[in-house]
DNA sequence: GTGAAAGCGCTAACAG
DNA sequence: CTGTTAGCGCTTTCAC
């Protein structure tokens, strides 16, 4: 259908094909009020569209960015990328959301695949296995910035979580509140995300003067995760109190404190690292460590603006805190994303 | 940084442009294995990266597809989102997904800008308010297939829920456990998926020899659904039952019933239309209508592969059915997206 | 103010 | 098997 061109609508007006295209660009300085109309009715005529494709070809700016998350089953990936993805359609751009299923494999192809199609820069949740791909770009000066997860020896500007702090703090409310067998159930423990809540976990069993009992702490593969959860809670001194490191293993706990009759919150108080929708709308009401999804979206989007405009940037780390939403009391309402 | 062209790898292997991109399509049938080891060497050496930009200008192809979902904060649309995604890019093509927000300038926003970045095809929820431009694409051959709601009078490829007897059951089951006061909360009804539900249940009711009572039906915007869900239940007859006709409703009379102090399960029933993650963990385990959403998507996607290739396709609605997951019981497990 | 001309980086006949 | 030759549709100097 669509092969009308500039050609052919300069052709309808009379006029030449450099003209169309100021007048595509606005630029009406350019012309007389006349050629202006004239041009206008070619093209409601022609029912012209312009091919981006092509002025991108020229102008070495496609207007489009891409985002590789590494899991987009969790909850945070998918606001973020929204958050993204509003950004920069406010500044006339579009954002390409890829799901790298924590296969740096797939990651790689991402990578590339988009290079090739020429988006003007990346937001990258790192697996953290490619770190030649990474380094390629970063010193090749394309925009990057990564999201989530520090990678060390690269240096990209880096928009992180204050995860240590926020699960010290989730771990000394338990405290506070009476617990001293006190569980962390994570994903393995391959990437910085998760060993920093490791670490708050730790120091804040420490600065209690509470023993660090490897076997109270799960670090296994989702599909193991029940498996060891059976087995803590089998155990001779099960937990009181265990927290979710993120919002997949959380489910594995609900699941698993169904399937054994175990009460959440009278059985073992429960918190979970991760905004979770609903989450003070049931029973029991789950604390959760919300991350500031909206904030650390526009300040990566911002980020990778800057970079594409050449501007100069950081590329030190930004870390963002996180809000500890208490919700024993079912009192607090939670402002999310709904 | 990346000013390498085919003619700068061409040179360097000593051979011709096109003997450089025949080996880029990988067919190499057409070169010697010496020259074919020269180009690789070349490549590598230069570190070249082809421009998939100017090979689809050239190609009249880009491999990517758009879709645009009327409210991303649906988790159904997520969800098929996240399939179709999948599904291309098996495919080794990519999704661009946008979010319309229910606004009709956004969507139609959104679909000429996709189609000026010459996507092959085009996903839509859409808002139904942008109708010349349905017409207009469908009339010119372009790719297009509707998801979730029918647009009547385009004669676009259709997937659809099964909306109308999937309430039907929904209010059956209501019925069946003795309920008589039985409501429906919706948003306003400018769209078919919601005037079907609103259908399913005035048929199930006048099925069972009830009376519809235009005040036990809401359909009112998000904000105001909170009001009218009061004056529900300080009516003379309260419901003792209540469907939220989608997950975004269902949210609010959650919280309603939070602040009311009204137990769901106990104080009136409670289904909600649409796919609720954690909805068989938490108390009250609700009872849902699940779309299928892994089913949906891949039709629409499969339809809109045969339309970019050429190929014939039917332009009737494609329903899928809808599973009434019942869950007053606690017992039956939800094999959702998790 | 407006037009002619030279590409952007790649593909696709068509010769040789 | 390999090279030559035209473009794809648009932008952008630089004359007129």
């Amino acid at each position: 259908m669509e092969k009308i061109t500039m050609a052919d609508v300069a052709k309808e007006a009379g006029v030449s094909k450099s003209t169309v295209s100021q007048f595509l660009s606005k630029r009406y300085e350019y012309m007389s009020g006349e050629t202006r109309k004239k041009i206008e009715k070619a093209i409601e005529k022609l029912n012209y569209h312009p091919n981006y494709l092509a002025r991108s070809l020229k102008q070495k700016r496609t207007s489009m960015i891409g985002v590789i998350v590494a899991n987009i089953m969790h909850r945070f990936s998918t606001e973020i990328s929204r958050v993204i993805e509003d950004f920069f359609n406010q500044h006339d751009m579009h954002a390409i959301i890829c799901n790298a299923d924590n296969d740096p494999g797939k990651e790689r192809k991402y990578i590339e695949m988009l290079r090739a199609k020429q988006v003007d820069g990346l937001i990258i949740f790192p697996t953290g296995q490619n770190i030649d791909l990474y380094t390629n770009m970063v010193e090749g000066g394309y925009p990057v910035v990564f999201m989530d997860r520090k990678v060390p020896g690269v240096a990209a500007p880096t928009i992180i979580s204050n995860n240590l702090d926020a699960v010290y703090s989730a771990i000394e409310h338990f405290i506070e509140n009476g617990h001293q067998q006190i569980a962390i159930a994570s994903q393995p423990l391959t990437i910085s995300t998760r060993t920093d809540r490791y670490e708050g976990y730790k120091k804040a069993l420490e600065a209690y003067g509470l023993v660090i009992n490897p076997s109270l702490m799960i670090n296994a593969e989702i599909k193991t995760v029940r498996k060891e959860l059976e087995r803590l809670f089998t155990s001779g001194s099960p937990p009181t109190a265990l927290l979710a490191a993120n919002d997949l293993v959380f489910i594995e706990v609900l699941e698993f404190a169904k399937e054994n009759n175990l009460q959440v919150g009278e059985d073992f108080a429960l918190a979970v690292f991760d905004n979770i929708p609903f989450a003070h709308l049931v029973n029991p009401p789950v604390t959760t460590v919300a991350q500031s999804s909206r904030g650390m979206g526009e300040k990566a989007a911002e980020i990778l603006l800057k970079q594409i405009n050449k501007e100069k940037v950081d590329t030190n780390e930004i870390v963002f805190p996180c809000e500890l939403l208490i919700r024993e009391s079912s009192e607090k309402t939670w402002s999310g994303f709904w």
